[in-house]
DNA sequence: CAGCATAAGTCAGCGTTGTTGACTTTCCAA
DNA sequence: TTGGAAAGTCAACAACGCTGACTTATGCTG
C-alpha cells in the first residue's frame, strides 16, 4: 500500500503488463499442479483428493468444518472426498473429545507415504523455480501473491505460517 | 540456474518455505478466478468459456487446433464450449483462406464487451496486487511463475508477450 | 489421380468435482 | 428440555475434463 513509486515507473501496470501477469498464473499454474495429477491419475483420485491430504498433513487434528472453509467447498463435496479416503485407508476420522460432534482428521502411515509422494513432486518444481529465480524473485512472489488473495484467505494463509515454522 | 546465491541465504528453499510457496499459490488462485468467476455464474458460462475468449482476443484469427493445444484440452472438450460460444453469437468461426480445412475463429462486438467484462475484473484485483506489492516484487512474481512453467507453456507464454505488447 | 494425412466436428459414455435442497442423527448449552 | 450447531447422507444436476469411434472436407505426395 503506502508508498508506491511515483512517477514514470508504473510500466508494471500497463494494461499489457497485467494481462501477461494474467497468463503467467494460468500457465504457471497447470505447471504446478501437473506434477501431482500425473501422480493422482494412477490412483483413482484427484486434485481435491490431494488438497484434503495436503491441508489434514498441515493441519493435523482439524475438523471437517475447518477443513470445508478452508477449501471453499460445500460439505457434501468435501464428504465425497473424505469418505474415500478414508474407506481406503488414508485418513483416520477420530470422534472429537471436547465436543464429540466434531470429527478430527489425520493421516494414517499410508496417507502419510502418499503425502510425502505428491508433495515431493510438487516441492521439486517449486524449488527448481526458487533456485532459478533466486531469493529475491521468491519474496517478490510471495508479496504479489498474498496481496492477490482474498482477505480472509490472507487470514488463514497466515495462519499456516505461524503454525508449519 | 547460473549462479544462486551461496553460503547461509538459502532459506527460501527450505522445506517449509516451499510449502508455503505452494499454498500461496493455491489460495492467490482461488483469488485470481474468483471475480470472474462471479460474472461467469451469472451467465451460464464457466472457466472454460473464459479463457476460450481470453485467448481468441489476445490471437485473433487463431485455428481451433492452436487453441486446444494453448488451452491443454482435447478437441471435444474445447468443441463443446466453443459451439455454444459460436450460437450464442460471441465467437465467429472463418474457414480459412489458404486452407479450407481450418477454422479461424475471432469475437464478436458481444464477445469483445464480455472479454471486457471479464478481463476489467481480473485486471483490477491484478492491479491492486501489483500496485500494492510494488514493482521489484512484480519482477520476481513473474520471474518464479515463469520458472515454474513447463518448457513448451513457457515458449508460448513468450509468443504472447510478443505478440502483444 | 489415388491414397494417406490433417483439421475439424460430432456422438456416446464416463469420471471428478463442484453445486442445491432436504433430511437425519448427535450432542452441547442456554 | 429445547434450540441450534456439527456432521453425515441421499438425490439430482452442471461444468468440464477424458477416451474412443466416426464423418467430412481438404491438402499433399507419390
Amino acid at each position: 500500500m503506502a508508498d508506491a513509486p511515483v512517477g514514470e515507473n508504473l510500466l508494471f501496470l500497463t494494461d499489457e503488463q497485467l494481462r501477461q501477469g494474467i497468463e503467467a498464473m494460468f500457465f504457471a499454474y497447470r505447471g504446478f499442479t501437473s506434477d501431482p495429477d500425473r501422480i493422482l491419475a494412477t490412483l483413482a483420485y484427484g486434485r481435491a483428493h490431494h488438497r484434503a491430504i495436503h491441508f489434514i498433513n498441515r493441519a493435523p487434528g482439524t475438523t471437517v468444518n475447518n477443513l470445508l472453509v478452508l477449501l471453499g467447498v460445500t460439505k457434501q463435496s468435501l464428504n465425497r472426498v473424505l469418505r474415500t479416503l478414508i474407506e481406503d485407508g488414508l485418513v483416520e476420522s477420530r470422534v472429537g473429545t471436547s465436543d464429540k460432534r466434531e470429527r478430527h482428521l489425520y493421516l494414517t502411515e499410508e496417507g502419510k507415504a502418499l503425502e510425502t509422494r505428491l508433495s515431493d513432486a510438487q516441492r521439486a518444481r517449486m524449488r527448481a523455480a526458487f533456485r532459478a529465480a533466486g531469493p529475491e524473485a521468491v519474496a517478490g512472489f510471495r508479496q504479489v501473491l498474498e496481496a492477490m488473495m482474498d482477505p480472509e484467505m490472507r487470514r488463514r494463509y497466515h495462519a499456516f505460517r505461524e503454525a508449519g515454522s
